[in-house]
DNA sequence: AATCGTTATGTCTTAAAAAATATAGCGATA
DNA sequence: TATCGCTATATTTTTTAAGACATAACGATT
């Protein structure tokens, strides 16, 4: 009848580093190679998109992306060797705790 | 640098029964057998604490409180033993989840 | 039946968040 | 140097959420 549930994700000093949608974002951009692309096919904004990536820029000591505006293609987005080491601490620190809530709602004694 | 942080709560059916805001209702309305003075103790508007309540007791089987308008002192509210076990159900489930968040920040690789 | 403080609910206003729109700047390439 | 699609940012509009305010109903007590 119920159910826990609920949300993790990684504090950095100034405030939120990476949850489930800046890793989904960070993933996407990784496939596309560009925020743009990667904003409209999970369809957020452009805006909400860059804003994410500049927060979790900012929030880490090195950068999970580079970005380049102009030149071939107009420009683009790579994830770095740090931003797949977030995606990938974000998917196990998921992963658990996923395992954790259905373990306690397996608890539940309402 | 980095730190695991979240939060938990209980769903039923129709969306979220008990969390730690409410929770925390809960147990100053036990304290002061009102909706009206537990809201004001913690700077949370009446009706803000009504919807609370409300949706708390459509989402249980068992209400966890039961309330009475008029009578002596204008009424007030009790905190029913349902509503006694879903605190302490809620409680254990915090704990549970801050030690979960303590072991995973330390695990954390970045 | 008048009083009291509470529950219960409607309505209106304000503030915050999100979305939409517009535009400047970039640099490889042709 | 003109073009392209993308990054970066400012501004405005719309939508949503929160807060404030007002009021009816309730029932033990006097």
């Amino acid at each position: 009848m119920y159910k826990v549930s609920g949300n993790v994700w990684i504090e950095g000093r100034h405030g939120a580093f990476i949850g489930l949608g800046r890793m989904k974002l960070l993933e996407r951009i990784k496939e596309h190679g560009s925020i743009t692309v990667a904003a409209r096919s999970m369809k957020m904004s452009y805006r909400q998109a860059w804003e994410l990536v500049d927060s979790m820029n900012k929030e880490s000591v090195k950068p999970l992306v580079v970005t380049a505006a102009g030149g071939v293609g107009g420009g683009g987005t790579v994830v770095t060797a740090e931003g797949d080491k977030a995606i990938k601490n974000y998917k196990q620190l998921f992963t658990r705790f996923e395992k954790f809530s259905k373990s306690e709602t397996a608890k539940l004694k309402i």
